[in-house]
DNA sequence: CATCAGCGTGAATCTCGATTCATCCCGGCG
DNA sequence: CGCCGGGATGAATCGAGATTCACGCTGATG
């Protein structure tokens, strides 16, 4: 009982922090508002964590703790298909990731410079998807490329989502068509 | 004489604000240490500027003032030549342009989020590019794509700059790859 | 019902960087 | 040479926000 209560009050502080670093940017959410969007008093924040640092750090693992699963399993889910299908599967599920975290998703991409330790996304990403080109070339779908299709990729998906996030629209209507795109590029119907 | 040292120290400021910038972040770029960098005293840095913010915004400005004119020269470049040719020496000008100005891209690149009015270089990019695909299109190179396509160019250019400043290695050298990258896709045939 | 532990509270304090300003320094000029 | 004016200087001041802590409140315990 006690320990729902508290954890409530943890998520709540959590909650505050994302939604005023999101609107404002990390260094300008100060603990007073954290504070009392939450619902309590700055020295409580205290009594959940260390010091303004700390919860920061809190935040991004959290989120990434939700997150990080989800990319892991787009990058497993289609393992046994094809290339094409899979990479289609993969963008599809992770926009999808994406869209169910649209706030620490501008907190990850506006302050990847400030916290690179705090979360190894972009890696996993990049990983990922260097893992699948890997599998592509391997039978032959695709001619090996170096980095800069994986860079490419990343890339177009990261301008789609920084884009359509500015925007507030959503994010899975897009994922063929940047597959489409990045398997036959810009001249393709016009072939 | 007066004239050319006081311009001197100034641009001594704005490098070593820069330098900081680059290094620590905007936020982490205290005053002392651009006044002791630059070999002034605080106080002198209120001789040049009328305050931190302006400082800041004059770096900006100084560096998009020598950035911009090549940016919008690469975009101008080619106007004559047909879509593919000009896309490709865009692009190879652009990233001339950037190769030679390392630090200011890197920070406007980290900041842009911060500083949106500081900067019209994103949007001038963004414009550049979609005007080139608008003449591809009208001549029938490639067919209208919505925005993805200009999103999937500048997010591939952005991605492969961003790796390559890193990593610190050259960028020219890419060109060519990213533009044959982006006119046929992943599956054109291994040359 | 008295006591107590533990948590919440927010005003007081502390920190740190921006800003000010009394003072100094130097080169030009009578 | 001595005097002057404009810039340079950096210690003192300010301000904003993080951190602390003495003081309640509450609910559990005997």
């Amino acid at each position: 009982m006690r320990r729902t209560v508290r954890e409530t009050v943890r998520l709540a502080i959590l909650d505050a922090a994302e939604e005023l670093i999101a609107r404002h940017g990390l260094h300008d959410a100060a603990l007073v508002q954290i504070a009392r969007r939450a619902g309590v008093a700055v020295g409580t924040l205290y009594n959940y964590f260390t010091d303004r640092d700390a919860l920061i750090r809190a935040l991004f693992e959290t989120r990434r703790a939700t997150f990080r699963p989800r990319l892991l399993a787009a990058i497993d889910a289609g393992r046994d298909l094809a290339f094409e299908p899979r990479l289609r599967r993969f963008v599809r599920d992770l926009l999808d990731a994406f869209e169910s975290h649209r706030s620490f998703l501008k907190l990850a991409i506006e302050n990847e410079h400030l916290k690179p330790s705090a979360s190894n996304t972009p890696q996993d990403l990049a990983a990922g998807v260097r893992d699948i080109l890997a599998a592509g070339v391997r039978e032959g779908a695709i001619p090996a490329a170096g980095d800069l299709l994986a860079l490419a990729i990343t890339g177009t998906i990261k301008a789609v989502v920084v884009q359509r996030i500015q925007a507030g629209s959503e994010l899975a209507r897009d994922a063929d068509a940047i597959v489409d795109f990045v398997l036959d590029g810009a001249r393709r119907s016009a072939r």
